[in-house]
DNA sequence: GTATGCTTACCTATCGTTCAGTAAGAAGCA
DNA sequence: TGCTTCTTACTGAACGATAGGTAAGCATAC
């Protein structure tokens, strides 16, 4: 099959940057797990760098895309931001290793994001500010700062999708004075951060 | 003066995990920067990871007792919330490297997190679920599962302090169609985030 | 004279990267 | 069809750099 080889590589790369980020993620490993040898990744990609590039890439535009797609086909603020949100966390969901390896990439301050890639996701970003701009307009929001509520839904499904370890163990320790609730599943998670959203940016 | 190198070391070790992570952080970087050689960190510290703990340990206890304190001399849910948010925000705020060593940390799913800083970790955590769970059953607040508001108030405070350069590079590229509002200061966030939490936990 | 607090020198492992070489197949020409 | 040539898609071996970590020795304080 034609690329086959090209495609096990980028599958391999998304897993091991989402799980070790791009410093420590090994491209021996990557090509160990894809069933070639380290020069191979060479042949296809220019350097660990644009494999990255790849990986990241390809996974902005989709979600910039779906993102649009959803809000474009709701109506009223309100529905829009709604969509903004549900969209966002379908695909984190969906697509289980990008939460991570963005999650990396905010820790390192965007260290290793192009330009391009920068570009991509500033579409997504910001469309989520002209929904929240366009409520504010019509009266519907009352919103201080756009990028308040951005940070409160984008970091919020990140989080939640990347630490599902880190939390049980953390929650392991809570004093027992109190029950634990479950941890939320993702649909869950995205259903009430979006009504939390919503109640907190009415006017 | 007694203790002076180890205090050094601490200080660019605390620096450049924030700046790096655990495992892209060099010894010899940190080193180097604290004045000394890198055997002698290993005078000091067992070995990379036992310097990890050490100043992650020391700052995730000062956290949980700043938080803890500042909740205690509030009354009231909504009070107290308040004061774990502003506690939390001002502790990131003073403590500059610390939400960065932490967002290292969560991207990896804590996989260098020790069992004793995660139960410091619990603390602090533990703190605000209590809040939430105490005004859930005054009547005072409606949550369906306070997991989700303790993900809103910790991811935004940690990614809003680590993105500072990415977000500026992005916001450069929003569309220009709609005024781009003002990157918030760590003060404003912690405000307007209380104000949003509020708002979205109330009865 | 012995413990403390380092330094110099060095070890091994692994990293990203490069280079020379090669099997397989398509393309060109008789 | 049969022979040559060029391209594609790799492999094996090796490179220099850098990593965490260690062994041994030296200066100072007590």
């Amino acid at each position: 099959m034609r690329d086959s080889k090209r495609e096990k590589i980028l599958l391999a790369a998304a897993k091991h940057f989402s799980k070790f980020g791009f410093e420590a993620a090994s491209l021996e490993d990557i090509a160990a797990e894809s069933g070639v040898t380290k020069p191979a990744i060479y042949y296809h990609f220019k350097d660990k760098a644009a494999l990255y590039e790849a990986v990241l890439l390809f996974r902005l535009k989709l979600l910039a895309d779906q993102v649009e797609r959803a809000v474009e086909s709701a109506t009223g603020p309100e529905e829009r931001l709604r969509a903004y949100i549900e969209a966002f966390g379908a695909f984190l969901n969906e697509h289980g290793c990008f939460a991570a390896i963005l999650a990396h990439e905010f820790s390192d301050d965007g260290k290793q994001m192009s330009d391009r890639a920068a570009k991509e996701l500033s579409r997504t970003l910001s469309t989520v500010t002209a929904i929240l701009n366009d409520g504010a307009e019509k009266g519907v929001f009352k919103i201080e700062n756009p990028m308040v509520a951005q940070m409160m839904i984008v970091s919020t499904l990140i989080m939640h999708q990347t630490t599902r370890t880190i939390r049980a163990r953390v929650a392991s320790y809570v004093r027992g004075d109190h029950k634990i609730s479950p941890d939320p599943s993702m649909r869950d998670l995205t259903r009430i951060l979006a009504d939390k959203i919503l109640k907190s940016v009415r006017a």
